[in-house]
RNA sequence: GGGCGAGUGGCGGAAUUGGUAUACGCGAUGGACUUAAAAUCCAUUGGCCUUUAAAGCCUUGAGGGUUCGAGUCCCUCCUCGCCCACCA
């Protein structure tokens, strides 16, 4: 047989996979299904590189074991290719997006083929086709019908590189998290999808989900629920008053200022004339500032006294109303009640403009007061004595009989605005009629198709380069037929994975976006397989329509992805993050050229550490995994070679020992996707192969076939071409990838005998061969006629012998 | 500042419930094969330690504790990574 080459057979093994359809999931199958998806990628400009393909030979791993596992396995791909990246590499290219996109998901998928990734590619999808948008307007018709589409003239996030609006979520410190760049804000009339709806259920089914804590905690951070109160001040000398959140109530008597925020509407209000000259200049000024600027940390408060007093509601005392950017205009009411006493950035504030602080809270350990946070109350009138928490509350049941105040719950997570400014997305599926107003429009006239048109770089001007398409823009209104204009604004690419992963149950349907019985069999997603970036984006989007359709009764579960995986993130050799612009990709292109073969790749990227840490690429590394395969192929082509003859019953007895261990260890590995240590096991496995074949030869037909066969078995999730071919190399019908699972026989993974390690004082001292059938007393007797640990007692009176059954003893003396 | 995670050889990393620390791989060194190289195969490879051997001692970020026994459990501290960050 010819050495271990890939070249020879991984592209005809490409070929014959794809004829034969061995990866496609059935529908109907009586086995139980698992259901195994990585993110579906961006087909950019720049192609995969090693980094990128670890997330698919997980799931690839993933989804083989499971298959020979016995389970019926859907692992679908598709592409995500609306939106920001496909649209700026087809402007950077001077290409229209969609001869882009055809072009990138072409490599892409090339590039997922050459790797042996196995889907199922009979449920391909792509989010530009026609026929997936329609379901993704379809979609939206849902959320404007149940109340949760709305259109909201407000200031928004706008990125003047990208020239578009971006969600809350999409915006990373004042940063565009796609280009990088500094956001503004701009007022304009956007669509918003009602997601602080479903804040609650969001928040709360996080609980039951299989998730890293990791990305809970952002979730729940982001949807930062915070129970509290709403707290009317009127202002002195006047019948108006201001609304202010607080989560602590009980510190109002406490309260010793307030504090609005610069863009608050009744900042002109509160004005009082001698102040007017500074508090102008002070909101001019901080409108200047950029977001980073104003979101910088420790920057030193700043802020100006309107001239105005407010009346603490309990106490009745008089108290400044101030105008400060630390209060921020977007959340809450955009005004505070400042208790400098019990309130670290008011006390930054108070003690900079020196203003009265008032401690209301104290307890025995308290000091200077100002750290207490929970205690009992003091300075507090009738509620003196109480405790805070309880405090809470009467003090809020005082304020509602007083009409003053009310319990509030108050959440960070703002809805989330849907509409681009941009060419490449889902036409948003709305028009305007002069006599009818705002129309959605029916199913039946679904697709809104994106029209194709010569220049689709955005204006800047904060409408979408669709409003100069006149054929697109006039149409008609489905209510009364007369003239009408379309929405020009297209869909966050966000819409569109948002129910991707439904699609994949029944891709082709052209009547509903999916089956509910295909969706309600394939569904949950069983494992959820990308990188952390989405964690409050996608994720979250998704969670949200998820909810959406289940209230709609499309669908019969509440979650989408019952486990999510975060892999960890390969890193260049040099420890830095793979980037086109760094130069310092490396892809897997060049690698299986090079002679490696995917195999190599597959195995490297599992072997380089635990999947869900960040590793360095090594290309050293890459060698090992080579050697390995070739050690894999070269002892299988001597079995496959070798003559029939005899082999001793004690070799024989050992390879089927180490072939069940293995069996094991590495199904466990696999379960547990400790890949690193399952292809650490195989290793193992055929290095002492070796040994068994240096001391008596490979003999044909005998113990070694079963021993062969798992080997195969074991490896091919990991390395599914070397073991493909060697299966047919060895005579065997159909594909490996198709077997059953080799299952170990627990006792003849037992030994008879065990290595008794013998400390003396916690120390190892000794260590003898001893058979398992010794009683306690027996191995005791073993350990100390040792002339090795007589030594180390020394004569010494025992005082007290541990003995751990099958593993050591331990002599105290 | 808050949350989450992690610190083990020259390097990536391994270590079921506390029970032989350093599996496996890389790199390095020596050897076999070869005219030579590559490839392959074999051996060695935590430190004190310098040619070998024996013996000993030390070693899982630092310090303490629990225990017959701690990489693993508890306390204090240090460092690094990621996420969030003036959210009242």
């Amino acid at each position: 047989m010819n050495r271990y080459n890939p070249k020879n057979f991984e592209s005809k093994w490409q070929a014959e996979w794809d004829k034969s359809g061995i990866y496609k999931a059935q529908d109907n199958s009586l086995k139980p299904k698992k259901y195994i998806l990585e993110y579906f990628p961006y087909p950019s400009g720049a192609a995969m590189h090693v980094g990128h393909v670890r997330n698919y030979a997980i799931g690839d791993a993933m989804a083989r074991f499971n298959r020979m596992q016995g389970f019926e396995v859907l692992h679908p791909m598709g592409w995500d290719a609306f939106g920001l990246p496909a649209e700026n590499y087809a402007i950077k290219n001077k290409v229209s997006p969609a001869v882009a996109i055809e072009q990138n998901t072409k490599r892409f998928k090339a590039q997922l083929n050459q790797m042996g990734f196995g889907y199922d590619w009979s449920r391909e999808i792509n989010s530009t086709d026609p026929k997936y948008y329609k379901w993704t307007q379809w979609f939206f018709l849902l959320l404007y019908k149940r109340g949760l589409a709305y259109q909201q003239e407000s200031l928004q996030w706008w990125c003047p590189v990208d020239k578009t609006v971006l969600a809350n979520e999409q915006v990373e410190a004042g940063l565009c998290w796609r280009c990088g760049n500094q956001v503004e804000k701009k007022s304009l009339k956007q669509w918003f999808f009602k997601i602080t709806d479903y804040a609650d259920r969001l928040l709360n089914d996080l609980d039951d989900l299989n998730w890293s804590e990791a990305i809970k905690s952002m979730q729940r951070n982001w949807i930062g629920k915070s129970k509290g109160a709403l707290i009317d001040f009127k202002i002195d000398g006047s019948s108006q008053k201001i609304q202010v959140f607080t989560t602590r109530p009980d510190t109002i008597f406490g309260a010793t200022f307030l504090v609005v925020a610069p863009e608050h509407q009744i900042v002109n209000l509160i004005t009082a004339d001698s102040q007017k000259t500074a508090v102008e200049k002070y909101v001019k000024d901080t409108q200047a500032k950029s977001e980073i600027e104003r979101q910088e940390t420790g920057r030193e408060k700043t802020g100006v006294f309107s001239g105005t007093y407010a009346i603490n509601p309990l106490s009745n005392e008089k108290v400044p109303i101030w105008i400060a950017d630390y209060v921020l205009a977007g959340y809450g009411t955009g005004a505070i009640m400042a208790v400098p006493a019990h309130d670290e950035r008011d006390f930054e504030f108070a003690t900079k403009f020196n203003l009265e602080i008032k401690q209301v809270i104290s307890n025995d350990d308290s000091g200077d007061g100002f750290t207490v946070n929970e205690g009992g109350m003091v300075s507090s009138g009738e509620f003196n004595g109480l405790d805070s928490a309880q405090a809470r509350e009467k003090i809020v049941q005082k304020l509602a009989e007083l009409g003053l105040g009310v319990e509030k719950v108050n959440y960070k997570m703002r809805d989330w605005l849907i509409s681009r400014q941009r060419y490449w997305g889902a036409p948003i599926p709305i028009v305007y009629c002069s006599k009818d107003g705002v129309v959605p429009l029916d199913e039946k006239d679904l697709p809104v198709l994106l029209p194709e048109i010569e220049s689709i770089e955005p204006s800047g001007d904060g409408r979408s380069p669709l409003v100069n398409v006149e054929s697109f823009v006039n149409t008609t209104c489905p209510k009364c037929g007369g003239s009408a204009k379309r929405e020009t604004d297209t869909m966050d690419g966000f819409a569109c994975s948002s129910w991707y992963f439904l699609r994949f149950a029944d891709p082709n349907n052209d009547k509903m976006p999916f089956d509910k019985s295909k969706a309600d069999y394939w569904l949950p997603v069983d494992e959820y397989i990308g990188g952390a970036e989405h964690a409050v984006m996608h994720l979250l989007y998704a969670r949200f329509w998820t909810k959406v359709m289940y209230d709609e009764g499309l669908i019969d579960f509440t979650e989408p992805f019952t486990t999510l995986r975060n892999q960890g993130m390969i890193l260049a050799p040099d420890g830095n993050k793979m980037s086109k612009s760094k130069g310092n990709t490396i892809e897997p292109d060049g690698l299986i050229e090079s002679g490696y073969g995917a195999d190599s790749i597959r195995v490297m990227e599992l072997f380089i550490g635990p999947w869900n840490q960040a590793s360095n690429w090594s290309v050293d590394g890459l060698g090992g995994s080579y050697r390995f395969l070739q050690r894999v192929w070269k002892i299988t082509s001597q079995y496959i070679e070798a003559v029939d003859g005899d082999l001793s019953s004690s070799s024989a007895q050992r390879l089927k020992k180490i072939e069940h261990k293995t069996i094991k260890k590495v199904t466990r590995d696999l379960e547990n996707l400790s890949f690193n240590t399952a292809v650490a096991t195989l290793m193992e496995f055929v290095n002492d192969l070796y040994k068994i074949k240096e001391e008596s030869p490979i003999v044909k037909k005998t113990a070694w076939d079963d021993v062969i066969v798992s080997l195969l078995k074991l490896l091919a999730p990991i390395a599914p071409y070397i073991t493909e071919e060697l299966w047919h190399l060895m005579g065997k019908e159909d594909s490996i990838h198709l077997q059953a699972w080799s299952v170990f026989d627990e006792s003849l993974t037992q030994d008879d005998d065990f290595e008794l390690v013998i400390q003396i004082n916690g120390k190892v001292r000794q260590q003898l061969r001893a058979l398992n059938s010794l009683s306690q007393k027996e191995l005791i007797d073993l350990a100390l006629n040792d002339d090795k640990v007589k030594k180390y007692i020394n004569q010494n009176p025992v005082k007290k012998t541990i003995v751990v059954p099958g593993k050591l003893i331990n002599f105290v003396v």
